[in-house]
RNA sequence: CGGGGUGUAGCGCAGCUUGGUUAGCGCGCUUGACUGGGGGUCAAGAGGUCGGGAGUUCGAAUCUCCCCACCCCGACCA
């Protein structure tokens, strides 16, 4: 603001009554910095808060409920939200812990655009990876690009065109900023929007290993996330999980222990061992080929029937009972089609289990994908009707088996290898024609093969599952929220821009990195799961929009004025923020909100508590009236409440 | 992307089947009065392109067609 400007009117005048504001110390200080933090002093009357008693239809969570009734957050579009002040409020204090974590794990805080042009993606392809999730738009000039949704490659760029030298590393930069993907289906309010705040942060390394390594960063991060989550009071697991589209080889996540949460982790409650079902390993499981047959081999006309299950009801059998044969095929330029290599891989799993690409992969040794359902259908394979005779039928077909799919039960019900029909009875021993490994037992870094057949963990966990870190220990599914997520890139990023530097001995070294998110406004929605009761929010004082609610009972009293006035003062002053409730309600409207919007400490004062000589100062969990303080040691006895909210 | 559903006042809904006064109700909002420690009472008000377009009809919130938006389940997914 130029300095002939008019000075702006630091107090409104109140239209009635007569409350100055804000309560002023008397070291307005000239000073361009603040020596220490004063708290905010807001009247509700002079915010936005709109309150509802109503949640709309389509909230079902407790945080998308509460966080709209309370007045945080309000739906413009599917999955895109307005934060109002409150929500804002919330937002800065996570965004300033997580500031303060990262800034002493050695980050530095910087900002790049939101379009990432689509020719940037043209060296990893995570266009085509992100597929339609990438918010895409041309622009007048027909030039195309991306909302980004993380930003690898942009900051990949910006670091190639301004670090040369090993020297320079290592390297930590963040960003927090408004991300973009554009759901299927975005749902639950803040959990899954279509457009999102999230912390970001690229570390990049000379080495692994070793001081400036990336594990040295890693396990900075690692800790820095931990502190991060601890400090905004939630209850959390970390977790060990694939990388996922962004590639690299190895990640953990942040997850938020919440029944509502949309993820599944297991763990392990004797070792302590904590994985996404997608990673997650099985202990050691037995496998049998040995039983002979108990049943007749039978072909079953099964017509017009989607589902294992509806199949499984029309065979008089159930899910576990059946035999499940996945088709795959090698993924993209592994295909060794033509050169002698398999062309196929059949994965054979219980009929009520899942299989897992990501260990059909390791067990193979090389990557797969669904396969493509035309060119499987020439090759002769009845896709919906495949049993894993198919692998001795068709040509170049490696055979993997999860072991709870063996020959342990005598008769599976299975694919009849032509359509529309099922087979009953079938018997590993008698109706396949493959050799078959002897029995024993199959664990995570084990597998059995013989020719062309092999047993080994390929299915995704279930509750119940052996613990691969604890024998005699079964793993347990718990549902989460992922508020936190790190990667170990590699050079994924660093080969695909040509990003490298000269080490100390002339040689140029690819860069290696690691990327770093955090979801803010999930983080917030997490917190509203975690700490809530049937009449609102309850903030962990740390992350709470204001950490203490004065209620004025009677706003026009001239003595409940005078006591809000310095009370509000004398915990401005320790660094509380205190939102004053001075709207001509009545108070039972009033001690509503004050529930709702969740602030951790309520003092409230009336014409009644001064008449017994002082206000009253309770917790948000606490029923009732409170404990009567006098206003001198209010502000003591708020800020002793709040160092155990 | 498959299946199902919903669009009527800021929020929650009724009205539609069987077309026909001025489109209703609760909450919220405005004004006044009485009230005054857990969403109080009474009175008077304001607020609507009935998602959009086309059609049928003397007449459409209501029937037909097209489009759009949103939600739920599934699949997918930091």
């Amino acid at each position: 603001m130029g300095a002939s400007a008019p000075r702006a009117r630091v107090t409104a005048r109140v239209s009635s009554g007569a409350l100055k504001w804000p309560p002023m110390t008397d070291t307005a200080s000239a000073l361009p910095f603040s020596t220490s933090r004063r708290g905010a002093v807001h009247r509700w009357s002079r915010t936005l808060i709109p309150t509802m008693r109503d949640a709309p239809a389509d909230a079902e969570l407790p945080s998308h409920i509460f966080l709209t009734r309370a007045g945080y957050i309000r739906k413009v579009g599917a999955g895109v939200y307005d934060y109002l002040p409150l929500a804002k409020r919330v937002l800065t204090k996570i965004e300033t812990i997580i500031r303060e974590e990262l800034d002493a794990a050695g980050a530095c805080e910087m900002l790049v655009p939101h379009i990432v042009p689509i020719e940037l993606y043209a060296g990893t392809k995570r266009d085509i990876d992100y597929g339609d999730l990438l918010m895409r738009f041309t622009d007048r000039h027909g030039r195309e690009a991306a909302l980004g949704p993380t930003h690898e490659e942009i900051v990949t760029e910006m670091l190639k065109g301004s670090v040369n030298s090993y020297k320079q590393l290592p390297l930590n930069v963040y960003q927090i900023q408004t991300k973009f993907r554009d759901e299927f289906r975005p749902r639950a309010g803040l959990l899954r929007g279509r457009e999102f705040i999230m912390k970001d942060a690229y570390s990049f390394h000379l080495t692994l290993e070793g001081e400036g390594g990336l594990n040295d960063t890693y396990d900075a991060m690692y800790t820095a996330y931990v502190n991060t989550f601890r400090r905004c009071r939630l209850d959390f697991s970390v977790v060990e999980a694939e990388a996922g589209p962004i590639g690299g080889s190895a990640s953990h996540e942040f997850m938020v222990n919440c029944e509502t949460g949309e993820d599944t982790i297991m763990v392990c409650p004797e070792s302590g061992y904590a994985a996404n079902v997608e990673k997650c390993e099985i202990g050691e499981r037995a496998y049998a080929f040995d039983e002979g047959p108990v049943a007749d081999l039978k072909t079953n006309h099964t017509p017009a029937m989607p589902g294992i299950e509806l199949v499984a009801e029309h065979l008089g059998t159930t899910p576990d009972g059946m035999l499940k044969t996945i088709v795959m095929q090698p993924a993209g330029e592994v295909n060794a089609d033509g050169n002698g290599g398999p062309r196929w891989v059949l994965a054979v799993v219980r009929g009520d289990h899942e299989v897992n690409e990501g260990k059909v992969r390791d067990a193979v040794g090389f990557a797969v994908e669904m396969a493509d359902e035309k060119a499987a259908r020439d090759a002769g394979f009845a896709i919906g009707y495949v049993s894993p005779r198919a692998a001795t039928m068709i040509e170049g077909c490696i055979l993997v088996i999860d072991p709870d799919a063996s020959g342990l039960r005598a008769d599976w019900a299975t694919g009849s290898d032509k359509a529309d029909h099922h087979d009953t009875g079938f018997n590993w021993t008698r109706d396949f024609a493959g050799e078959l490994p002897a029995s024993g037992s199959a664990g995570p870094d084990k597998q059995v093969q013989t020719g062309s057949v092999k047993v080994a963990d390929i299915r995704n966990a279930i509750s119940g599952d052996p613990s691969p870190r604890a024998a005699g220990s079964s793993l347990e599914a718990r549902r989460g929220i992922e508020v936190g997520h790190i990667f170990k890139l590699g050079t994924k990023y660093s080969d695909a821009f040509e990003f490298s530097v000269l080490d100390a001995q002339q040689q140029r070294q690819p860069v290696i990195m690691g990327c770093y998110g955090i979801g803010v406004s999930r983080t917030m929605a997490a917190c509203v799961e975690m700490s809530h009761d049937e009449n609102g929010i309850i903030w962990p004082a740390p992350v709470a929009p204001y950490h203490a609610l004065i209620s004025l009972v009677k706003p026009e009293d001239e003595a409940s004025q005078q006591a809000c006035e310095q009370i509000a003062r004398e915990l401005s002053e320790r660094g509380v923020d205190v939102l004053v409730d001075d709207r001509k309600e009545r108070p039972g409207v009033k001690f509503k909100d004050a529930d709702l919007i969740g602030i951790p400490v309520r003092v409230t004062i009336g014409p009644k508590t001064l008449e017994k000589g002082g206000a009253e100062v309770k917790h948000r969990r606490e029923d009732g009236f409170g404990e009567l303080v006098t206003i001198d040691d209010v502000a003591e006895r708020v800020s002793v409440r709040l160092r155990d909210a």
